[in-house]
Formats: C-alpha cells, sequence, structure tokens
DNA sequence: TCATTAAATTGTT
DNA sequence: AACAATTTAATGA
C-alpha cells in the first residue's frame, strides 16, 4: 500500500490540497508502525511533526513521577495530532502512547507550516478542528465531575466517533474494554457493566474486542 | 478443513 | 485484584 492512497483514506484534510501541494506532503511524511504501549512522543520532546493515526488507536496522556497516568483523550484512525506544539513552537506537554499496534505519520513540521501559508482550505480544516476540540475538552471537564460511570463511557465512546475529528464510515470500532476504561478513567470491571446498560438501551453492540454505535447521538446526550 | 493449544479478552466475584 | 469462561489466532495433521 503507498502513501498517497492512505492519507486519502485516513487524512480528512488531503484532498482539500491540489496536486502540487499533495506531492509535497508524501514527498514530506514518512510512516512508523507502532506496537501496543510504545510512547510515539514523548512529553518534553519538541514537536518536529503533524501526528497522524492512518491506523489503530492512539491516547493523548500525562504521566508524573510515580508512574501514575492520566490518559486525557482517544485518537482512533483518521485523526490527526500534535498541532498546537507546531504552532506556538513549544516542548510537547503530553505524551503520545499506542495503545494498540497502529500505522504513524508524521509531517514534517515545515510543511506543516507551508501548507498554513499556501492552503486556505488546510487553514479552514484545522480551525475546524480546533474549535471541536477545545468543545470536547470543555465537554470533558463537565462530565468528568458529573456524570455516573454510564454516561461517561457513552461520552467516550462519543468522543471516538466524532465525525469530523476522525472522519471513517465505519461505526465499528476495535477497542478493548481496558482501552475504554483507560479513557474513561473507570475500572475495566465498571466498564464492563457500563457498556451492557448501553447496550441494553440500544445505543450500540458489544463484540469481542470491539464495540458497534448504532445511535451516536443518543452516546452523546446519554445522561441518568 | 478440522482439532488442538496458546493468548487475548470478557464476565464474575 | 483474582479467577473462570469465552473468543480468537496460530499451528500442524
Amino acid at each position: 500500500m503507498n502513501l498517497h492512497a492512505s492519507l486519502q483514506e485516513s487524512a480528512a484534510w488531503f484532498e482539500l490540497l491540489d496536486p502540487d501541494q499533495q506531492a509535497r506532503v508524501v514527498r514530506d511524511t514518512t510512516i512508523a508502525v507502532a506496537e501496543p504501549g510504545t510512547i510515539i512522543e514523548h512529553r518534553g520532546g519538541i514537536g518536529h511533526a503533524w501526528i497522524g493515526v492512518l491506523s489503530g488507536l492512539v491516547k493523548v496522556s500525562v504521566s508524573n513521577i510515580d508512574g501514575k497516568t492520566a490518559s486525557l483523550t482517544g485518537v482512533p484512525t483518521g485523526g490527526w495530532i500534535g498541532e498546537g506544539t507546531l504552532l506556538k513552537r513549544e516542548t510537547r506537554k503530553y505524551d503520545i502512547v499506542a495503545l494498540r499496534q497502529s500505522t504513524i505519520a508524521r509531517l514534517r513540521g515545515e510543511t506543516f507550516d507551508w501548507l498554513l501559508d499556501n492552503s486556505v482550505p488546510f487553514n479552514r480544516y484545522l480551525l475546524h478542528q480546533l474549535n471541536e476540540r477545545v468543545g470536547q475538552f470543555i465537554g470533558k471537564a463537565e462530565y468528568d465531575r458529573l456524570f455516573a460511570p454510564d454516561a461517561r463511557v457513552a461520552r467516550c465512546l462519543a468522543e471516538l466517533f466524532n465525525p469530523l475529528l476522525y472522519p471513517s464510515k465505519s461505526m465499528r470500532l476495535e477497542i478493548t474494554q481496558e482501552e475504554i476504561g483507560y479513557l474513561a478513567r473507570i475500572s475495566r470491571q465498571r466498564t464492563n457493566q457500563a457498556l451492557r446498560a448501553l447496550e441494553d438501551a440500544g445505543m450500540l453492540k458489544v463484540e469481542y474486542g470491539a464495540v458497534q454505535v448504532l445511535d451516536l447521538d443518543g452516546l452523546k446526550e446519554y445522561d441518568v
């Protein structure tokens, strides 16, 4: 499989570029496979690239000295992250860790800047993405305190299926209940209960090592 | 293709 | 956290 096709598939912004720009992006993008648990980007490192998840699942997390980690958000196939450190020319504030085997693309920072300077559609895309992310984090701050575990799992899954941030035709995501637990910050056992409650409510279907979303809007507003 | 086994994931306490 | 049950993947006849 070639890079051009992969980007077409897993980078919503790629098709917004003209052929010359696409060619340059392909030239300045590298691909690597990350094994489960691998830290793709370290906190404190300098951001040289924009990180894209071409396949698999990644999380953004912080860990303190004790080794305790707090997962902030999950990023499934089609997600692109790390533009914050590129834009501000700062060191990374979070770790990016592979939850399962993932294919990771890195777009050179210089090329990212060049796209900002040369493509209006690219700017528009990025603006939408940033806006969407802000909304997501505000929502997270809210439900982190208020909601019961069932609702947290519901919102967490709804985030992963955000069609704007992570465009995908499929309503099915391969993710284990343990991984969902990490993202929602609840135990695996409680995740299991929550998932079945949501299944009973007709919002999703629980499969072995995966979930299939039936009612995305319902998940977004799930509240008990 | 089928049976066996190991590994991963889920269900339960 | 520990354990049992279930599903999947891998192996070899």
